[in-house]
Order: structure tokens, then sequence, then C-alpha cells
DNA sequence: TCTTGACCTCGAGTTACTCAAGGCCGGTAT
DNA sequence: ATACCGGCCTTGAGTAACTCGAGGTCAAGA
């Protein structure tokens, strides 16, 4: 499939995959014979995992170790295992972020409900 | 109180301070004859909610309108009010974002503890 | 044949900081 | 008395992660 499909399926945009590509988050994208790019399910699959990884705040740096690790094959996997560990700790400190900015809105709203009385 | 402190209890660093009073997101900063900064118990209540609402994902232009209004006085309250209900949907889409990464994560975990066996 | 649409590259622009350089000023140590 | 130090100041450049525009190729349809 093309880029523009990979962009609908993955959640990335046309420019940001591109732009992953050369950055070297993305190993194995061929082209056709046309010097247009193909994409493999795997690809997309990789591309969703790259969108939510970035999406939830993971670092290009981080991301390109990833890649670098994936593209070394299954050997790697105890390392790509920790750096999704750490990824998942920051998900609960982004939970918690977002906890105390509700709390924090909350009390806000409160206030400015007060006012309008 | 004087910057550094402004920073400690804010949450905000230093230079992003001073960055947001260039950008008009601090109003009433008074200086010292000394020339330097002198933060009040309000400006520092005013730079907390702006760290929250950054840290939680809300662009600068919006914290500008946000601060522009807060600046007018109580009258702009109800627009206030708009812009912080807005955000709490975006808290919510956020949290959604992580749930969906967690699940992503679970599942690629335990692929790789196959692959480990 | 002409145009339309999807793709390509390359380089510049944007957002939101972040840092380094160079300078002032009040207080302590020699 | 002076030397140094830490904390503040401004300005301008650098960074991260895109994002967009210009200009070009190519296959397929009217």
């Amino acid at each position: 499939m093309r880029i523009s499909e990979a962009a609908a399926r993955s959640g990335l945009k046309v420019d940001t995959i591109r732009y992953y590509e050369a950055e070297g988050l993305v190993p194995n994208i061929v082209r056709g014979s046309d010097g247009q790019r193909r994409f493999s399910p795997e690809n997309i699959d990789w591309l969703t995992l790259l969108y939510w990884l970035r999406e939830t705040g993971m670092p290009m740096k981080v991301m390109q170790r990833f890649a670098a690790l994936y593209a070394q094959g299954d050997a790697t996997i105890p390392e790509r295992k920790d750096i999704l560990l750490d990824h998942s700790r920051l998900l609960a400190k982004r939970r918690d972020d977002l906890d105390r900015c509700d709390e924090i809105l909350a009390r806000k709203l409160e206030i400015y409900e007060e006012h309008l009385r």
C-alpha cells in the first residue's frame, strides 16, 4: 500500500512518515519501480506503534534507539522490552499530571461560579 | 519574591517564566528598584496555573488569549470558563490516549514474553 | 493531448522552549 | 579596599519535532 493509506491506518501524517523514515525510525520501507514507497502490513504495525509512543510523549531519540534495535532482530527484544516498560512508567506519570490538572481546573471553575453569582 | 523562587513554586523554569512574560502570558509583574522582577502570591498562582495548562497540552495561543482575558478583569470570567471547560475535554481525550497506548504496550510486551521463551 | 491527483525531494518556517554570552549589582572573604 | 561570587538582567542563537510550500515526475482518465 502507498503512503496516504499508511498515514490513514497508522494515525501519522504523510509528511511525518517521510520525516520519520529520514530520521531512521522506519526500517525496511521498499520502493516500487516508480520510486514510490510501498508499505507492508508489518510497516503499518510499526508506524502505528510509533504513533502511539510519540503521541504519549516518547522522545525521538528514544524512538531512534528503539527503531535501531528493532532493525537488528529478535536478539534485541530484552532491550526493547526495557524501553517499553520505561514508557509505561511515563504513562503513569502523565496520568497523575492529568489528575492533578483536573483538580486545579475544578477548583478554578468553582471560583468562577462563585464570581458569577 | 524573586524569579528563582517563583520557578520553584510554580513548576516552571526561570527561563520559561521570562519567556512567558515576553509573550504576554503574565500580566502585572512588577520590578524592584534594582530592575529585577518581583512576584506576588497572585503571580505565583497564575504561573502555577499556566504550568499545569501547558504541561497538559494547552497551546500557547490559547494561553495568550486566556492571559489577555485575565488581564481585563472579572468581566471576562465567562469566556475564561469556556477555555477551561474546553481544556477539560482535552484532558479526557488525553486520558483515552494513555489508555489506548497502555493496551498497545501490554499486547507488545506479551509478544516479547512469548519470544523470550 | 491535456489535465488531474498522488507521489517525490529539498529547503524554509513554526512552536515552545532552552541555552550561552556578556553585563550589572549587592554581599562576603582576604 | 578590592576581589570574587551568586543571582539577576537582556539578546540572540540553538533545538526538537514537525509542517508546509515550491517545483518536479508519472500514470490514468476525459
